[in-house]
DNA sequence: TATGAATGAGGCTTCATTCAT
DNA sequence: AATGAATGAAGCCTCATTCAT
């Protein structure tokens, strides 16, 4: 079975089961998704998939974790100090908008994930961590009376909430996302949790 | 049936079988409750419960539309017309709220049922007149400029928000909820749809 | 739940649970023949059944007699000795191919039945002695030096045979029966056992 | 792959699987015989016969192919050109009675297959392109007025009927077979079709 | 590393029969 | 006689994981 093709590196199968993993969950639920069909689906054995994984439920945590982060990233990442701090919300607001419809997959991951009652999200160090610019950016704003005093958590839930709510209907194709809406439901957001 | 004791009449046992498999699930989710396990917590025998249900798949739908139909209907119940527009508002923000914390095994199910990606909600007739009073209640509002003109079910999501996010941060024991914050939580969600 | 129309009968009722099961099984199979179904199709209910009858398989069992019986009295009455030797073959040739025409549930029933290894037909005396003008017959043809001296079983085989597969083709509809055919093949099964 | 041993191939497993099925079935019957006990008495686990098998009603085609393919190829491999036709009959029919005599197990499956009325046979093509030449006999054998001029599958079934029959009683043990009763039984066959 | 056959517990569901009424 | 709810063993099949190679 030598083939001309580049072999796929260790990392690779890796990154395939994880791929497959995912686009499979995202169709069909954990439960549904049989290890078997990983291994069809990604071009790993069965066998070998243990050999990356210890088990089925291992791969959704290191999944959660790794879309978390991203997600995470690109919303840190989207932002900066040049900007006033409406303009940062602004960024993030969209980029959450923007990375939730770009990624259906993952939204849908991230939403089982964080819905199923037997596997504890455990927020990892690495993601508080990763996080940290956001929580400084709220903690600030409201030190500087630009938004309301209310906890962390409920603030990224208001003001995320929007955003997240918009992407999944576009996703479901339950909507058409015009520019007019989109800044509209921004300004809803922002009057949500500005002071 | 001459029996003034109760002996578990028919629709008990239904009733018994939805119970134990909404405590279950709540707690372990779809795929970790057997119905083996159903039988054993609900006192009806594995035949029996297929006696009353047509599949597992059944009463989980069942279930929803149950929960889901009371979970509406104590909206709707929980505002009249003799209150103002945001009195109403008000009302319902703070059913919503105490329901989803008294009723964490309700709120856990709903939760897992809508973020199923192979069951699709596909909302029942009988839920959509349930909650016409709520659509009309927002399509009015709208209408009288009292709050902003968005998708009415953008509008329901902002608006209830803030509310669910509160009632499983108190499920889950990580918040205190005093009137204080509940009055600061309610007011940004109102800043979220209020013109 | 009085109703105006006659009451079934006593035997009413076990004769409608017998024709019932006789269509079902004939359709589907005896093990794909719950008696639930029995039950609905009846229109006895299921405790009921069992009053009438001990088991399943008694049923079964009752049922063949019944049919066997039934087959067996349709050829005995349809020779008489004011016909020669071969008309009365012949009549009986045509009153087998008559019936399992006319009689497609039994038809398939009984050949059920008699290839079922964990029935074991056993013949009962009631049918021995109903058959017993067949019987007589073969053995007096075969004195007479008019058929061939075989084992009658097999003799009735040979003769029978060709009849029950027109029967069954005709049935299946893959056949279309006219009078030649049927002149033909009676000829030919005629010639198997004549001498 | 290296071993000379017969370590039990893929293949073993597969065969393994089938002849405890045939054993279980033919002596008790398909719906008699649960995959559990397939499993023990082929000694491949339940499991695995999956991964060979789709199905248990698969298991039950793919037999029905294989032995009355098996069957056919007996027949069509018994005669040949160089006798006369009535010399072909007469050793087609001695392999039809000496393959049923020598084969219980797959007469009794034949049987009941056939006779299920939820297991449509659709004889498939490959049965059909077996079958082949035992036509061709028969249909030359008609155009040169050696035997009737009736349907083929009537006359293979008046042919066929006598042995089958004989071995059915053979396996049952409730006939002696000796040469002067096969004769005679041949002949009787015989007579049914020639012309 | 890699394969995929093998395992066997466990899942959902069916169904003959019994039981309470 | 009659009902149909109730039982629970058993059936078919799935699937996470392990094992032999």
């Amino acid at each position: 079975m030598k083939t001309r093709v580049a072999k796929k590196g260790k990392s690779d199968k890796r990154a395939a089961i994880m791929e497959a993993f995912l686009g499979l969950v995202s169709e069909r639920g954990f439960h549904n998704t049989p290890m078997s069909l990983v291994a069809k689906t990604s071009g790993v054995s069965t066998g070998n998939i243990y050999h990356y994984f210890p088990s089925k439920e291992d791969i959704i945590i290191e999944l959660y974790r790794k879309i978390k982060l991203e997600f995470i990233r690109a919303m840190v990442d989207g932002f900066s100090d040049d900007q006033t701090f409406r303009e940062r919300f602004r960024s993030i607001w969209l980029i959450v908008l923007e990375y939730r419809k770009s990624h259906p997959k993952e939204t849908s991951f991230l939403e089982q994930f964080e819905n199923s009652p037997y596997i504890t999200p455990s927020l990892s160090e690495e993601l508080m961590v990763a996080a940290k610019p956001l929580g400084d950016l709220l903690t600030q704003s409201i030190k500087e009376e630009i938004i309301k005093d209310l906890p962390i958590d409920l603030l990224v839930s208001l003001y995320t909430g929007g955003a997240v709510f918009l992407a999944k209907k576009f996703i479901a194709d339950t909507i058409v996302l015009d520019d007019e809406l989109i800044e509209a439901a921004f300004d809803a957001c922002w009057d949500a949790i500005k002071k």
